[in-house]
RNA sequence: GGGAGCCUAGCUCAGCGGUAGAGCAGUGGCCUUUUAAGCCAUUGGUCCUGGGUUCGAAUCCCAGGGCUCCCA
């Protein structure tokens, strides 16, 4: 027997509440004086809908519309049990359909029949509410117009939904809404919850990639005395142990550093940065990055090692789009613009094959479901041996993903073009010619001097007009190498071996956006002095408050760090570009938003 | 930092100087193969806040708050 939850000592007095929050009260209620626990148990053997859907036996299910009522009849259809959220209802008097959505399937429908559900269960589809939590079972069958459904033999109640739902066609569409009530988000606009599963298994995807190369992953701190490695605002807090003030971490470079000259030659963090800085489409204070280190690498290794991160991340978002069209269900076709998981039958042959491919290629890190639409694939009329498993190669060929108006196609090299051959080919002068640069610059009004009036440095202007005319020129829709930065705009960087007035740093450019630098790390320990010095001359007051003379870890550098290849790659947008989003909202569970007011 | 737009029922939105509206959700009734189920009836409001204009303001004006988008 299970005690009914409600008269709680916390539960509000009925005339505070919304009318409609106190109805669904009532009916909790009443779902708990059918001597049930509205708020569910432990429950064995649950099935995703999706794998649900993908377990119907059509043989079973025709010969049970045949013979169902012969005498000694066994019915062979398959009996599952699911959990979900209510999303849609309708009673039509003894037989109650609902739909039921979890993180595998947008709308599985389930019937509860007067006549064929046992009486408890009857009940509780009577009582519930849209956004309710509940477990069915029952054997699988079509309906009339074809669709699978769960026919319930039972039916308990999971969890009371005792907020209103959003309005169930248009949903709940205000961004900040949205953000605010994730939780609410998340299954009334289902492609929030596979965006941020697929960042998930982007993520680990890098993992598994890293470790499968020897990398380590190692966490760094986060409060630190000096926010260095980047040029950034940090929040401030307090120690009160040792009564000192900390920065929250801008940046784990010069910690990773550390790590190299103590040994760990290829090593890696995937964690927080947190900048004190805008809250816009594409800037949340605390952001996620990747950073790596490759000892005895250079600028050019890392590249490569970022390149296979991007396009393993790319693998795992078009396996995601190619299941997502899988799971789309037939009645919200339209709606979705998908295809229905019971027609993948009808899907053509080429599609089939791609799609063979993909999870073929995930198959370890597939969840059940898909296994469930494999199956089914399987079933179709073309005999399986028919369709050939391409090559690896031939399968990166498909690595194409929508961003925007764009379609990027991550399979082929990234294209490469030098910071000065891109200058002069968008300004049709060489960089060199700062004379011209500065008119230029003046011409398009662009920043030619510093706060204090006084005339910027002539590669800071070039930098202004590259960022201005050049960047435009690379295509949004190839990824594309930005190689060998001035030296002079790049303190960090190690300048290059033929050349010191230009720095080995590449920085990666997709769909317009500024993905992660790449560099030869500077390990000449006076050198780095040198460079910090020059870099706390040149900054106004406010500035140099958080800027800091790091002396340990020039101490670090004179115990000796393996020449090295480092980059940074943002998570938050690499997770933008796989799942095409164009703002870091979407991407993160739980973006930043202001604090109400009362 | 500059510009534009928005804020009305739980949700999505109409109304733009004369009684506060619709759809969905909710409630009551009918309905055992429905597809945003349907039909009938019905509950629900600090029209973001404060001031002003007016006989009369959700609507016009001013100030403030919040959100969204564009630009820097």
């Amino acid at each position: 027997m299970t005690e009914p939850t409600t008269d709680t000592p916390t539960a509000p007095s009925p005339d505070d509440l919304h009318q409609l929050e106190a109805q669904r009260r009532i009916n909790r209620d009443a779902t708990a004086a059918l001597g049930v626990n509205p708020y569910g148990q432990r429950t064995e053997g649950l099935v995703p809908l999706a794998e649900a859907r993908a377990r119907y036996d059509e043989d079973a299910d025709l010969e049970y519309q045949e013979k169902g009522k012969e005498e000694g009849f066994v019915d062979r259809r398959p009996v599952v049990r699911v959990a979900g959220r209510i999303v849609l209802r309708r009673p039509t008097g003894k037989l109650i359909w609902m739909n039921l959505r979890d993180h595998t399937d947008d709308s599985f429908q389930v019937a509860v029949s007067k006549r064929d559900c046992d009486e408890l269960g009857f009940a509780v589809a009577t009582n519930a509410d849209l956004g309710d939590l509940v477990v069915v079972e029952g054997p699988l069958m079509k309906t009339r117009t074809g669709e699978v459904t769960l026919w319930a033999s039972s039916m308990t109640p999971a969890a009371k939904c005792l907020v209103p739902p959003p309005e169930k066609h248009a949903g709940l569409t205000d961004p900040e809404l949205r953000a605010r009530k994730r939780y609410i988000d998340m299954w009334a606009n289902p492609e929030t919850t596979r965006t941020l599963l697929l960042r998930s298994k982007i993520v680990a995807a890098i993992r598994r990639l890293l470790d499968s190369m020897g990398f380590v992953e190692v966490e760094t701190p986060m409060l630190q005395t000096q926010a260095g490695g980047a040029a950034a605002r940090p929040f401030l807090t307090h120690l009160n142990a040792l009564d000192i003030p900390l920065s929250l971490r801008i940046a784990p470079e010069l910690y990773l550093k550390r790590l190299l000259v103590g040994g760990i030659p290829k090593v890696y963090e995937i964690n927080r940065n947190f900048r004190n800085e805008g809250v816009d489409k594409r800037h949340n204070p605390e952001f996620t990055a990747i950073e790596l280190y490759e000892a005895y690498g250079d600028v050019n290794s890392v590249m490569h090692i970022t390149e296979a991160i991007i396009r393993e991340s790319a693998r795992v978002a078009v396996g995601a789009m190619n299941i997502n069209r899988l799971r789309t269900p037939k009645f919200n076709a339209g709606k979705y613009g998908g295809e229905s998981i019971g027609r993948v039958m009808d899907i053509d042959q080429p599609y089939i094959v791609n799609l063979l491919d993909d999870l073929e290629h995930h198959k370890d890190r597939l969840p059940l479901d898909v296994y469930g639409a494999l199956t089914q694939a399987k079933l179709s009329p073309a005999p399986l041996e028919a369709l050939r498993f391409r090559s690896a190669e031939e399968a990166d060929l498909s690595l194409v993903v929508p961003f925007g108006s764009w379609s990027i196609d991550y399979s082929k090299p990234f294209v490469r073009v030098t910071y000065a051959d891109l200058f002069e080919r968008a300004l049709g002068f060489p960089m060199t010619d700062t004379a011209r640069a500065r008119q230029e610059a003046q011409k398009r009004h662009l920043k030619t001097k510093n706060e204090k009036g006084e005339p910027l440095d002539d590669l800071w202007v070039v930098n202004e007009l590259f960022e201005e005319v050049a960047e435009k020129l690379i295509d949004p829709a190839r990824p594309t190498w930005v190689m060998r930065y001035p030296a002079a705009l790049s303190p960090l960087t190690r300048p290059c071996q033929d050349d010191p007035a230009f720095a080995d740093r590449s920085d990666l450019f997709i769909a317009g956006m500024e993905v992660g630098p790449h560099y030869t790390e500077l390990n000449d320990p006076d050198i780095q002095a040198a460079k910090f010095r020059e870099q706390l001359a040149g900054i106004d007051d406010e500035e140099s408050t958080f800027r800091n003379f790091d002396h340990d870890f020039i101490e670090a550098l004179k115990v000796g760090m393996p020449p090295a290849g480092g980059m940074g790659l943002g998570i938050d947008r690499l997770a933008m570009l796989m799942s095409s989003k164009d703002t870091i909202r979407e991407v993160i569970p739980f973006p930043f938003v202001r604090p109400l007011n009362n």
